[in-house]
DNA sequence: CCATGTAACACTCAAATGTATGCTATAGTC
DNA sequence: GACTATAGCATACATTTGAGTGTTACATGG
């Protein structure tokens, strides 16, 4: 049969592969058949064999869908974080339960099920370069550091803050000065995790004209 | 064999699942029944049939690590930028070919390809919530549009600013009083793409203590 | 022309993996 | 106690899926 030019195909074999990994959906060597249009599952396997060989690809001997991104490709290490709509009032676990989406994330290190998303509301943290609509990430983490910017609960609310232990007492302070610090005692603070990444989606809007 | 609570396993058996799916490996149930400790493989299934029953997963009938979390999965797509540690002073296509690493993208849509990302210099941007050492993730495009965030080219230089034509003019403006707009001939500007994300990565370092 | 390398095909086999049948035990309810 | 529901076990079966064998065709360089 036909033949198309050399590494032409391999590379739309890759370009499959990744995109299928990335969203989660490892492939079987048959649904790149499929996908790239090949009458043989030989041929399939050999363009993955040949990205293995090249260190483009990292194959799991023998089981299903087993096919990876080597370590050495950054991004490779790619975890999805649930993205909650609103804020979490009890149990964090519960709001994981029904994400409104999810966030790429490339995992430096962190477990997998630590991450989640939340959208910032309010400008209490613009002097930290964190903006109304933006998306933090979070790790979940019980406790923090002084100056952590993390997710905290106090009461019925999950604020933005930065973290500020005082002795007994837990400062979370804003990052604006037109905002009050709220200081409370340890006991009433529950760390919720700490905020990671933060991000902003330009899309649409640009910068209003002054 | 003893058992446990009521519940309290199938708990267990989603927590392992959803934490495999979001980091991009589906779990076969032998591996759960291996996770969880069952004896059976039956048992692991039974509780993945409950769980599909109550909403909580979903299930690819038949397909090797087909289950999936519900509602999910269709808008996951992700795409990686290629980040470019320097600012490219030719063609950008030849720093594209070497990038210092990926960043997963959740493509919105639009192109996959035609992304790239850029760590930013100075602080230039602070007023737009743009600080030193954030990533930009930019669209390639040739135009844009009056308010849009851009890197433009500029002599040998490639920068961040904000988009304003000014008739046969174009100004490229800093988000940041304490800069000077710079206006050029529409001529003399090249529009490399609009930055359509901004992103901080904020691992380590907390906002010093005032 | 022949050797070499790549691309692709048809077919087969075996391991991985989803699915099903039947049974035991504990707890709660009427 | 009888009935029902849940948790769990052992084993078997069927499909999915990775892996192997052998063949054909088309370039390219000696």
């Amino acid at each position: 049969m036909g033949r198309t030019p050399a590494g032409e195909t391999r590379e739309k074999v890759l370009v499959f592969v990744r995109d299928r990994l990335l969203s989660g959906q490892p492939p079987t060597v048959r649904e790149v058949q499929e996908a790239l249009g090949f009458r043989a599952v030989r041929t399939a396997r050999q363009h993955l064999e040949r990205l293995v060989e090249d260190g483009r690809l990292v194959a799991g001997r023998g089981r299903a869908r087993g096919y990876r991104l080597p370590g050495s490709v950054p991004g490779a290490r790619t975890v999805l974080a649930p993205m909650l709509g609103r804020v979490p009032a009890g149990a964090l676990d519960e709001a994981v339960e029904d994400p409104d989406g999810y966030l790429p994330v490339a995992a430096r290190g962190a477990a997998a099920g630590g991450l989640f998303a939340l959208r910032v509301r309010g400008e209490s943290m613009t002097g930290a370069g964190i903006l109304p609509g933006d998306l933090v990430i979070v790790r979940r983490q019980p406790t923090a550091a002084n100056g952590d910017v993390v997710v905290a609960r106090a009461g019925d609310e999950a604020t933005v803050k930065t973290f500020r232990p005082r002795g007994r007492q837990v400062e979370l302070r804003p990052e604006n000065p037109a905002f009050e610090p709220i200081v409370l005692d340890a006991g009433d603070v529950v760390i919720l995790g700490k905020v990671i990444e933060v991000r902003r989606i330009l899309d649409g809007r640009g910068v209003p004209d002054a």
